[in-house]
RNA sequence: GGCGCCGUACCCAAGUGGCUAAGGGAGCAGUCUGCAAAACUGCGAUGCGGCGGUUCGAACCCGCCCGGCGCCUCCA
């Protein structure tokens, strides 16, 4: 039984879906206004991994994730480039889709932007008019918090308590300082559409509701998001969802942790992020490896934890995924033994499904998961020591493609180990340079000409190149 | 001021009431190897930020304290 921590209840409860077999999930993507840094790539990820988990346990998932390409920021940008906004959209969702692939991130089932559901949130503005609870003024409208009474209820605040603290700044038009814009009147030069109020655009929250609303009806399963989305965005989504209802909006809340450096949120206003581009693009790695390693270092924290970014800990998660694959390797290589499928193994197939499976169930614990991969990891090299069957190595590596499969690991067929730069990198050899020593050394061996196969072998690993004799003797080399 | 999160070995990180506190990395010793690498074996917290309390029993529940962080303004 799958348990899912919501943030609406503050615990972990049974996931049952509205309607059985079917999971309907909506999720706050990027406003498309500049690259993704680590923290999106974060949310990205984790959400697609609660996707993925829900379709491995046979539901049929209805994935919605949206691009907010109206907003200040884009407004703003543009101004800068001196380019048409449309052109910032359209730059920023190009590059999100550049590093999303990067990262293996399939895209989700419908991915809706704000500019192409106008209809759809002026309508609903105009519900919540008809029904009280917001109102205009001037050419902007506004949602009245005071009308809905259970505002706060997410993020666990009093209207009054909120009052106190505010540095909000003090609107004359607002009945309650804490009401938000559905609805903006444009000035002269920004992005607008027809409305009964005049021309304008929406505000921030509404897009979703009316997103969300349209493409997984007014009641859905999931909704998620960054955790610094839960005030006020999803909050005053709630409020404007279940205000034009009357019904609940979304039944289980998910949100995920803080990427971190150095203990400190990665934000814009610190400057203190990575973005996703330059993560790729600096790394020692081929593209593939980064987005695998990439992958493990994100999924080895638990999604609602801070997760702290390091060199040290991308190195670790490199080292770690490399053991998986130095497996699959020995998998391939002939078997020392023939004969049936052991018990022993039996038991550990089986094992590692359930306990797996217990591990993800449990709010999506992916690094119980993966340690339970590890587990079996270990257990595997362990019989194959003692000697395991072909036709054992092919299912525990198909086991491992199969599980793995939830969190985008283990589906490369080659794994490369070594730095795959576009040049050289640090050891200043060539790929090909380093294929010719090894053969020259192997040729040494073979002549037991060991003093000449050791010189080779120290060259190379001054040049942090390390040689590895496979028993059916060929020599792999790692950087 | 209000609301909330986190603190487990050298590092990363599970565990949230009951067998000897997962797993990985690093380290040390050994097996294997022409030498290595990989793999395997062994070693490592009598304790889970601190102090009290509840309980037959707590890293896990409660209270207080210390340390770090986040949200309340755009933010994944």
């Amino acid at each position: 039984m799958l348990k899912i921590y919501n943030t609406l209840t503050g615990k972990k409860e049974p996931f049952e879906p509205l309607t059985a077999g079917t999971v309907k999930m909506y999720v706050c993507g990027v406003t498309v206004y500049d690259e993704c840094h680590l923290g999106h790539a974060r949310s990205a990820l984790v959400f697609e991994m609660i996707r993925r988990y829900l379709e491995h346990s046979g539901l049929s998932v209805t994935f919605v994730k949206n691009f907010t390409d109206v907003d200040d920021k884009i407004i703003n940008r543009a101004n800068e480039l001196k380019i048409p906004w449309q052109a910032v959209t359209a730059r920023y969702i190009d590059a999100y889709y550049r590093d999303m692939g990067r990262l293996g991130i399939q895209p989700a089932t419908v991915e809706p932007k704000a500019t192409e559901h106008m209809a759809e949130i002026i309508a609903l503005v105009q519900v919540l008019i008809q029904k009280g609870v917001a109102y205009q003024v001037n050419s902007d409208v506004y949602f009245q918090v005071e009308k809905y009474g259970a505002y706060g209820r997410l993020s666990k605040r009093k209207l009054d308590d909120m009052q106190a603290g505010a540095r909000v700044e003090v609107d004359e038009c607002k009945r309650h300082p804490m009401d938000f814009a559905l609805w903006k009147g444009a000035k002269p030069g920004e992005p607008s559409w027809d409305s009964p109020w005049g021309k304008g655009r929406p505000g921030w929250h509404i897009e979703c509701s009316a997103m969300s609303m349209k493409h997984l009806g007014e009641t859905f399963d999931i909704h998620g998001g960054g955790a610094d989305l839960i005030f006020p965005h999803h909050e005053n989504e709630i409020a404007q969802s279940c205000g034009a209802t009357g019904k609940e909006f979304a039944r289980y809340w998910i949100h995920n942790g803080f990427v971190q450096i150095n203990q400190e949120k990665m934000s814009k206003s610190l400057g203190n992020f990575f973005t996703i581009r330059e993560i790729f693009e600096k790394s020692e790695w081929s593209q593939e490896i980064t987005g695998e390693v990439l992958r493990y270092f994100l999924l080895t924290n638990h999604y609602r934890g801070p997760l702290d970014f390091s060199d040290q800990g991308l190195r670790e998660a490199k080292h770690a995924v490399d053991g998986f694959y130095d497996l699959f390797n020995r998998l391939k290589e002939p078997a020392k033994t023939e004969g049936p499928v052991n018990e022993k193994f039996t038991t550990a197939i089986e094992r590692t499904r359930s306990t797996f499976k217990q591990a993800m169930d449990d709010d999506f614990n992916t690094p119980e998961a993966v340690a339970e991969l590890q587990g079996f990891r270990s257990e595997v090299n362990k019989l194959l020591e003692a000697g395991l069957s072909t036709k054992a190595g092919k299912q525990a590596r198909e086991l491992f493609r199969s599980l793995g499969s939830v969190l985008g690991l283990f589906q490369l067929e080659q794994w490369q180990f070594n730095v795959v730069l576009s040049d050289i990198g640090v050891s200043g050899l060539t790929d090909a340079e380093i294929d010719r020593l090894k053969d020259e050394r192997n040729e040494a061996r073979k002549q037991k000409n060991f003093a000449r196969a050791d010189e080779i072998r120290k060259t190379l690993a001054e040049k942090g190149i390390t040689l590895e004799d496979r028993p059916d003797g060929t020599t792999r080399w790692k950087r």
